[in-house]
DNA sequence: TTATTGAATATTGTTAACAATTTAACGTGT
DNA sequence: ACACGTTAAATTGTTAACAATATTCAATAA
């Protein structure tokens, strides 16, 4: 049996919302955009209806927001305040994480794969590709976040990851944010979670 | 021109929403239960795929949990853990919707509405309606939200209220509860912010 | 008996035509 | 020129048939 690295299968739903989650996240659909569902059946070669599923879904992550008979846009950024609190609630969700991983420590293979986000991250920013980066940013998140509580805790979080995204332009330099998840791994490496809880919170801003 | 108290005027998804929540809240359909999207289609006299649209919607509540090609279910109880934390993360948004109330007081209209909320709630007590008791109970603190945040904030909110009302099916006394939310508005009145923030968090729970 | 294969059934995913609604454009009257 | 109502176009909502995928269950072999 071949038991080599399992390549992703994705729905075609999946693959259509990863595009436009891309094309948000680069700012090629800027905010208030508003979409055509035609339009975008024929760029995806669909029909509709599978278009009009991709439009909930990504409502459900706050990206997008839709109104009856009006059709859905692209969500706005968020007032000041309304950030804050939103960046100060997936502080609170990030460090349950941190913290659950006490009963619950991560395994050689978790490492691993975090490393191996790590190194993609890296190159990411060595290919100048920041859309990426911010995927393989999150993807680096949601790795921990899955670990301390499934698909669940996940659920809760991924909107306001998502949505802060639409807030945040600007990227920073690459060393600073590569350095960052590296000391994170670094503490979580040493079983040092205070730390880890220290440098999760600097990193989400 | 007739200016009476504007008739809500409700999609067909919404209202096929609203009954399924209903049932939900209600434990006729209990947690882990299967969907059948025919079923459903044939109960609300519609086709197949609007009752996909609001699959996708109460999904997005956090009510229902769908999976690729197998059809979506009844979401199930958190965890321990995950709950503690949800209810710990709503009640910093209620908190921040409290006081950002400062800012942003509430006129006589609103303490109108709220005061008609709270008749409603009594009443359905008194007719041990508890599904309409927990639906009136979170239109309370909805609109608490929606006035300190608009709708950004109720979308970031609900998912919690409707995720937590799957946990607690035991219902509370009709005196605790209609109190605890006229302690919450009586605060509120006097102007009393830090009181209302007491009240709430001790409702939230 | 237990596991496994395969066909039959049921369910979800997709499509394209049709209906209802919204948006835009136009013309009329003031 | 401006406001208003009507018509035409564009867009979203809905439907029903079809395709692809999962599930069920019976038959077979170990």
């Amino acid at each position: 049996m071949a038991t080599s690295k399992p390549t992703k299968i994705l729905s075609v739903k999946d693959q259509i919302a990863d595009q436009l989650r891309s094309d948000i996240i680069s700012g090629d659909l800027a905010p208030n955009t508003k979409l055509n569902e035609q339009e975008l059946a024929k760029r995806f070669g669909l029909s509709r209806g599978p278009i009009r599923d991709v439009i909930l879904q990504l409502s459900k992550e706050g990206l997008l927001i839709s109104k009856n008979n009006c059709g859905a846009s692209v969500n706005s950024v968020l007032e000041p305040k309304l950030q804050k609190l939103m960046i100060n609630l997936r502080r609170n969700i990030e460090v349950y994480a941190i913290e659950s991983l006490k009963n619950n420590p991560l395994t050689a293979e978790d490492f691993a794969q975090l490393e191996s986000i790590l190194n993609d991250l890296q190159s990411a920013f060595d290919r100048e590709d920041f859309t990426e980066v911010t995927k393989t940013d999150i993807s680096f998140h949601n790795y921990l976040i899955h670990k301390a509580g499934g698909e669940d805790l996940v659920n809760i979080w991924y909107p306001y990851v998502m949505r802060m995204r639409l807030n945040y332009k600007r990227i920073t330099t690459s060393s600073e944010c590569v350095d960052e998840h590296k000391g994170i791994l670094q503490a979580l490496r040493d079983g040092d979670i205070s730390s880890a809880v220290k440098a999760i919170k600097a990193n989400i801003k």
